[in-house]
DNA sequence: ACCTGAACACCGTTCAAGT
DNA sequence: ACCTGAACACCGTTCAAGT
């Protein structure tokens, strides 16, 4: 008699997550999870082939609460940037996982969805061929490196003070410019970049 | 009488530089460095902390190469542009440590200094206050984030035929686009979306 | 001062055994 | 079928000892 499955994928995701949320990222580890569960360690390899398989459930899970439905108000550039901003809502509740999605963010089925409804948009509003791939990519790019820039290397951390110390004879811009940036919110940095991309695209000649 | 350090932390770098390209970044431990100095492990700890200093030796190492000297001809759009494609450069000759950038981007002397002649070239063109803090965020969240899709995810790989053979019903702008992204090469994709951004930097409002 | 070797407290994963 | 425990081949790092 097949004994039941005592576990479901989805209790991985989440288990591993609490403990990431808990702990930070270097404490994800397969014996930290099963003991998150209650199990044995080698009770996960029922369920994951390997720990790379482990870390692509958290990503997952972190983005599955991504809304992929197309925006449906406002300008295409609007709506773009109504999609990109769900993306980061989604990351900005687990900030710990930040360094797992480029690697893992290909192999999610949300970001496909996600991918989806972009391209929607933007193919209503006329790119074709080339130019909706290199408008997809440069949204994604933007996206994964400003979410991590928010995170692993925000204007309000210690980069930004080191930076307004530096001697101003050899750094005069760096210098006046870090001053500047604790003035400037994560909010406003974000939708301020993205901002500049959506004008780049609006103006791009066929 | 003081014996002489036998190692300088330029050879530790290049050392671990030399793991790194030879059997890939997982490949990079204290105890391989070592193997490959000719030393033993526990010689490091003399010249970095941890291994976490060590990676930030690596990521300069790595950048080291950058030409950091404003740009000198062109609009200022295309001055920048060099900028960016400088340090895409130098990143593409090492792609296996994409990973450790974001992590150790901002303790690089490198960086501060190609900071500078970017905003040196920012600050000619007009760009002051917020407007220059926003402008060059988005350009390294450009950088950022471009690097690593072009190494952890390139169009060329198995995402995009991936991709390219979803269900027409249920992705169907998904998979035409991915057919088109098979004829874009990495130098157009991370040029073009560079366009976009120099374009809306360009019409950027007051 | 600088380097070494043994040891400690971890990892992910294999394997043979239990129910 | 599913889960467990012991074991293997690794890690980074501490510590005491060598020259």
């Amino acid at each position: 008699m097949p004994r039941p499955r005592s576990l479901t994928p989805a209790q991985l995701a989440s288990a591993a997550l609490a403990v990431i949320d808990r702990d930070g990222l270097p404490a994800l580890t397969m014996r930290a999870v099963a003991a998150e569960l209650g199990t044995s360690p080698m009770a996960l390899y029922r369920y994951v082939a390997d720990r790379d398989e482990l870390e692509a459930l958290v990503v997952e899970e972190v983005l599955s609460t991504v809304d992929t439905a197309p925006a449906a108000d406002g300008s295409w550039p609007d709506r773009v940037g109504v999609m990109v901003r769900r993306m980061r809502l989604a990351v900005g509740r687990h900030p710990a996982v930040v360094p797992l999605l480029p690697v893992h963010r290909h192999r999610s089925p949300t970001v496909l969805r996600w991918t989806e409804g972009v391209l929607g948009v933007l193919a209503e509003a006329g790119f074709v061929g080339t130019r909706r791939v290199v408008a997809l990519r440069a949204l994604l790019a933007y996206a994964v490196g400003a979410i991590q820039l928010e995170h692993l290397g925000p204007l309000s951390g210690p980069g930004t003070t080191t930076m307004a110390a530096l001697p101003v004879g050899e750094f005069p811009h760096l210098a006046a410019t870090a001053a500047d940036a604790r003035r400037v919110g994560p909010d406003e940095e974000f939708g301020g970049g993205l901002d500049v991309l959506l004008r780049g695209l609006a103006v791009d000649p066929d």
